[in-house]
Parts: structure tokens; sequence; C-alpha cells
RNA sequence: GGAGAGUUGGCCGAGUGGUCGAAGGCGCACGCCUGGAAAGUGUGUAUACCUCUAAAGGGUAUCGAGGGUUCGAAUCCCUCACUCUCCGCCA
């Protein structure tokens, strides 16, 4: 939720930006907030001259009864009663006005940062940097990851459709041995780069959905628990962002980084074929998850940090790829600045993005009523940031098929530690 | 799942219809005292919104959340959430 402040001090910039994401009518939507908004502020103040009024004979009323002059405190409870009937109605229009007022507010998706390119798609995202020092053309017969998971059995998504349905994914033997590796060493990795590494829970309530941006918006794509008016995360940045939900920090204590493991769940029937076959589209993937809480001066600085420490996972994961930056059109709808991580699949040649790493300023925190004491003492909106270091399948399904031999898969360098095996083989 | 007890400011804790945004204490900040510190002592110490503004000030709301009774609610009534204790169940 954008602040209103700031569509009244820096309108111009906000229409300027909101356009790179092809909305033409923000001009005349922030208008509409803004004439909202002084309605509220008039009806506040009227209101609260009534209430003034009320309070204050009320007070007399007690006093004239202590002095035992009765009709006198009859006449005064007659006005308050007038006023209260007045008051009723001011009470109505003001929540009528709050309630458009937010739910305008809500519809209005974030500015995008300064560097962010006008474009309608993916087509029009910014390539800034290709990391191809690990590119490799595969030998003939080479396959791609379905097979490779097939045949060394690893991953299995006919079982996991029978025991759920399609899209949960059952990991055997030494995949799962090999995906919770990985998830160990990005872990380590995060908490080595500063992050204190959490445990949240997996369920959240309605009012952390709402907190970062989940409901309304993204309602339909998260499972739901009716009986218990609880939501399946679609990421952990949900309840890492929520911890913070209502807090005043010490601007002492920032920069919090919060880093963690959790299964994600997503309802999102996406396209079919090619597309979301074997790990490439999943109900339910694994993703190591980092949160930063920021001061606003500081949260670029903090999202550079962010796009360098997933740099050097990959890096070390010895995998092609590349990093983008997202145009207005495919930004999230909370997000200023997002960059996109993508690994090259060589056996499906084409990238598959395994990393979103953004900055929301203040869209998240206005929301969530996370706040910082200043120098002067006021309190002041922090910003927050996440991204993912990294999300599991798609990197698994990059590195089975880069490091496929003839019979045998090997694991990258860093990650033996952790596996304990040096190649996944056939077993009988 | 059953029974009972609770939820007050950063923390502890008083407060059963008006003088209560709330005693007292702790903590914290600033000052005095001191060579310096401790002790002592004084002052201050919530959030949001509105108004005004150079600043200060003023108003309204908030004592778990929402609703009700009343001229007036931290205090009475209703609903819900959460916490604790005991019982049950359970990894």
């Amino acid at each position: 939720m954008i602040e209103v402040r700031i569509l009244r001090e820096n309108r111009q910039l906000a229409v300027e930006g909101l356009l790179k994401r092809g909305l033409k009518s923000a001009d005349q939507t922030i208008q509409k907030i803004l004439d909202l908004d002084d309605q509220r502020k008039q009806l506040q103040t009227q209101m609260d001259e009534l209430l003034r009024r009320v309070n204050e004979t009320s007070d007399e009323i007690g006093a004239l009864y202590k002095q035992g002059r009765g009709a006198e405190a009859g006449e005064a409870k007659k006005m308050v009663g007038e006023w209260k009937a007045e008051i009723a109605g001011f009470q109505t229009t003001m929540n009528e006005t709050q309630s458009l007022l937010e739910t305008t507010l809500l519809s209005l998706p974030n500015i995008p940062h300064a560097s962010v390119p006008a474009g309608q798609n993916e087509a029009d995202n910014e390539i800034i940097e290709v990391h191809d020092d690990y590119m490799v053309a595969l030998p003939e017969g080479s396959k791609p990851h379905w097979e490779l998971m097939e045949e060394y059995d690893l991953v299995d998504l006919a079982l996991g459709a029978k025991i759920t349905g399609s899209g949960f994914p059952v990991y055997k033997g030494q995949g799962a041995r090999f995906q919770r590796a990985l998830i160990q060493f990005f872990l380590d990795e995060a908490v080595a780069a500063g992050c204190l590494e959490i445990i949240p829970p997996f369920v959240v309530n309605a009012d952390s959905a709402r907190g970062t941006g989940q409901l309304p918006d993204k309602d339909g794509q998260m499972y739901y628990t009716e009986r218990d008016d609880l939501y399946l995360i679609p990421t952990s940045e949900v309840p890492l962002t929520n911890m913070f939900r209502g807090d005043i920090l010490d601007a002492a204590d920032l920069p919090r980084r919060l880093t963690a493991y959790s299964p994600c769940f997503r309802r999102e029937a996406g396209s079919y074929g090619a597309d979301v076959k074997g790990l490439n589209r999943l109900h339910q993937f694994d993703k190591v998850e980092m949160v930063v809480i920021s001061l606003p001066e500081n949260s670029y600085d903090v999202l550079d940090w962010m796009v360098n420490h997933t740099k050097t996972l990959l890096q070390k994961l010895e995998l092609p790829f590349r990093i983008l930056r997202l145009c207005g059109g495919d930004l999230g709808f909370t997000s200023a600045l997002t960059y996109d991580f993508e690994v090259f699949s060589v056996a499906q040649k084409r990238w598959l993005e395994v990393s979103s790493v953004s900055n929301f300023e203040t869209y998240q925190s206005n929301r969530l009523k996370l706040r910082y004491r200043n120098s002067e003492g006021r309190t002041q909106l922090l910003h927050t940031l996440n991204g993912s270091v990294l999300a599991l399948p798609r990197i698994v399904a990059a590195l089975l098929e880069i490091n496929q031999k003839e019979d045998r898969i090997d694991i990258p360098e860093v990650i033996k530690p952790y596996t304990g095996f040096e190649c996944i083989e056939k077993v009988d």
C-alpha cells in the first residue's frame, strides 16, 4: 500500500513511475485518493469536535448531579443525545470513506524505481549480466532432467500424484539427500553472510497474508484451510516479514537480516506442456529465502548486497546464469525494483527463473506498520526486501542436466560435503 | 476436546461507573550532586489521526479485539482471539 504522503508530495513522479507499468489511469486514481483523504480529514475534524462536546458535557452532568441539580442535568442529557445521533452519522460516512480509500490505495501497485525500464512483459526485461563461464554444450543423447529423475529414481511425480495430486513430487534416496544437501548449503551460506536463521510456521493467518500483500490480490493462489481460517505459505517471506508486523524497531538494530528454509505451496495453475514438465513448475517446492528490514536510506545498498549474495551462490554451484532487471510490466505488484536470476537449462535449452530479489520500499511496511524511530524521535516506515537464495526445483533440474555423464550425475564440489557422496549413480 | 483463571504503558503492577491515558515501582533519557562513578535527587518517558504551526500548543481515539448498556466505561453485559493451570489425547 503506497503512502498517501508520497502521492501527495511526489504526484508527478508517481504518475510517471506507474506509467512504466502501463498504468494509464494512475493520475485519476491518485486524484481520487487525495480527494478521499481530504474528505476523511474533514470528517475527522468535525467528528472530533462533536466528541469533544460530548465529553465536556458529560463531565458537567456528573458535576450537576453532585450538586443536586437534576433538572439541568436532564437538559444536558438531551443535547448529548442529539450530538450522539449526529456522531453516528459521521461515523458511518467516515467508515465508508475509509474503506473506499483503502480499497483504492490497494488497487495501486508500488511505484517502480527510477532504474526500472518501461515495458509490457518479460520480453522487455533488461538483461544486465550474463555469466556463461560454465556454459557447456551437451553431447548427443543427453537428457532433460525429467528423464534423469526417472532413470536414477530421484524424484517421483507419479507417486506424488497418487498420494496428493500433480505437482507434489516425492523425492527419493539420493534425490532426497541431494535436495536436503542443497538446502543445508544455502542456509549455511546465508548465515555466514550475517542472517539469523529462522524456522517459521508454514501456515499463517489472514492478517499476515494481508501484511505482505498476498491478500487481497493473490487470494486464489494460496491454499486455504477453511476450518481454521489459515493459509499455507506461498513463500517464507510471509512469516518472516510478518515477524515484524506492528513493530517499532531501534535504528541501531538495523538492518535485520533473516533466512529460512520452507516448503512453498502455490495453487497457481500455469500453462501446460514443456513449461510445467518435470520440476519446472510445482504446487509444493522447497526454497531458502532471505528477508531484510532496512533503513530507507540503505535499502538499495542492501538490494545490491542480496543480488551479490545470490550471484555468489550460483557461481559456487558452477551454473550458467543471467541477471535481469524486470521491466514495469513484469514487476510484481508490491515491488519497486526486482532482479530475477535465471539459470540455463542446457537440456531444455532455455532459461529458468530461480530467484527473485526485490526491494519493496515502504509498500509492505505501510500495511505492516513496521517502523523505526529516526534521529528526531519521529516514527518512520522502514523498507523491506526479500529474495530467494535459492528456489530448489529448477536449480536441481539445471544441476542434473548439466552434470550428467554417461553412467552417473556429478555433484557440484561445494555440495559434496553435504551429500556425503561424490555422484549420483543408478540403483538396481 | 473438557473445566477454571487471566489479558492494563518498554517491563512489573494498582485500579469495579465521572476528578483515569491511567497510582506505584523497574527500566530508559536528560539534569543536579561527584575529581569520576555508585548511591541520592529532580524532570521527562505510548501510538495513531485531526487541527495549528517557525516552534510550542489544542482536540479525538486506544487499558487483548469487536459490539452493547449509560449523559459518562479500564471498570457493567455479549461475542471472539490469545495466555496460563488442571484433566483428556498425542509426536
